[in-house]
DNA sequence: CTTGACCTTGACGCAAGGTCAACCCTTCAT
DNA sequence: ATGAAGGGTTGACCTTGCGTCAAGGTCAAG
């Protein structure tokens, strides 16, 4: 009887202890927690040591411990104990840091922005922005990065110089605009031929500059680009026809007929 | 042909979001993210698109977003789902508050500090140590209070008052300094008179002032020193039949004989 | 003497994947 | 051309840390 009342039963363990009654009954279970001894109705009681020691478990778990693991660390001698609390802190660190990072990549997700394109891509499709391209010829590119990016990440930092140089000359700057507006054009605007005068001119300086398009990665991108443009609008069946007349075989690619071929 | 270059393989696609292909497929299996086309061979082939969402996903489960909420999202208005952002980036906040609360908790822990026992019954135990009390008896007080608190935690404070003025008192001081060292003492101490002196000064100055002990809880405490002590030593069957020869009925709760009892 | 709040064990459910198994493609070095 | 490596496919069970019934026994209060 005065052992009853310096007893606890589980719901007041659990609430003191800031837990669920399951939870503790979970903690036994599993043999976390000590069953401890029972009352004549088969009631646990608990004595303040349980109090202590579910204290200890819940800190632990609540920062992140698996249960397996508080149970090592609670078995442990006092040094790997703390040892182990300081591992726990060490991780609880990271994870902090992990959240305020989202946090960043949350507000960004709510701001619109593109998600995951690298800083140098991102600064890449800002110029084009910037020289007054159209939002949706932004989004093309974009994705078109995108599956670059997935596929050669490492180079891509490379290539993305490549395209600033590219856009020093006023030719290329002159192609994106037209591209871009392009979206907009009917099927015969009379504009496609500045277009196809631009492609002519830049491919031109590319043969002469010894590019021979072989990057590999650089010919994917345009043939996505390619892959795009052709289901995006029958203005590119009349671009290739144009080219071709003119003596260019490829499309982007800058090769101009069987005899001159560049690569083999 | 040109529409396989450009697309990804389930693998390069989970590589480029930070997710496992076996997340990919569990957001298949849920409907979260939509099944893709396949290639001849039945691969999945995702375009930039699925990276895009594939990426959202990951950010908002990464958050701590379930799934379905996820879902929920990605199917809502922008509005709803810039509020729903907000409301993520709030709870991602209270986490955060929450593990830097949880980092305090541990140092607690590995400096070995007893846990969870309010403010002031830690200040209490303070001045017990100060003193000086021996280490082994506060712990005994320790397990008391844990139990007094779990039972009553909203009158804690003003109990942990009472003892403060308690301890105003030098005889009390001097009694709690012999129950101290009394742990070491053998069964026939000649110390236990003097300690049976203060209990009986502070007994009477109890019954003087009215108090009757009706606390309720009080008495629980009480209680449960006695049984500690009970447990703890044969000294204390000698001092309750050394209080018992002078008059006092129960241990240390202030009542003479049943002539003169102070409660019903 | 009946409520209503606790307690007991036992069992199933859940999220968000991890981890086989068993099989089909593709590719590359031999 | 061949066979091993290294993709991909579905399907099904495993895991963690409990939540949530179900089907009762217990206890204090009106």
């Amino acid at each position: 009887m005065r052992q009853a009342e310096a007893m606890l039963t589980i719901s007041q363990l659990a609430a003191y202890a800031g837990v669920t009654v399951r939870a503790v009954r979970h903690y036994h279970h599993i043999g976390l927690l000590a069953e401890p001894g029972r009352n004549q109705s088969g009631y646990r009681i608990y004595d303040a040591e349980a109090v202590v020691q579910l204290i200890r478990i819940n800190t632990l778990a609540a920062a992140g411990a698996p249960l397996t693991r508080v149970q090592e660390l609670l078995d442990a001698s006092p040094e790997a104990f703390t040892d182990g609390i300081e591992k726990i802190d060490k991780d609880l660190r990271a994870e902090i840091r992990r959240l305020q990072r989202l946090r960043q990549r949350l507000a960004q997700l709510a701001a619109g922005d593109h998600p995951a394109l690298p800083p140098s891509v991102v600064g890449y499709l800002e110029r084009l922005r910037s020289i007054g391209i159209d939002e949706r010829y932004i989004e093309l590119e974009s994705n078109a990065w995108i599956m670059i990016v997935a596929q050669v990440p490492d180079q891509i930092d490379s290539v993305i110089a490549d395209k600033h140089v590219e856009l020093d000359d006023p030719v290329a700057v002159r192609l994106y605009q037209l591209l871009s507006s392009a979206l907009d054009w009917s099927v015969d605007d009379p504009r496609l031929v500045e277009l196809a005068d631009c492609m002519e001119h830049l491919m031109v300086r590319a043969v002469e500059a010894g590019e021979t398009g072989d990057l590999g990665l650089d010919n994917q991108f345009l043939d996505l680009l390619e892959t795009s443009a052709d289901n995006a609008s029958p203005l590119v069946t009349r671009l290739r026809s144009i080219l071709q007349e003119r003596g260019w075989n490829g499309w982007i690619r800058a090769e101009r007929t069987p005899t001159n071929t560049v690569h083999a």
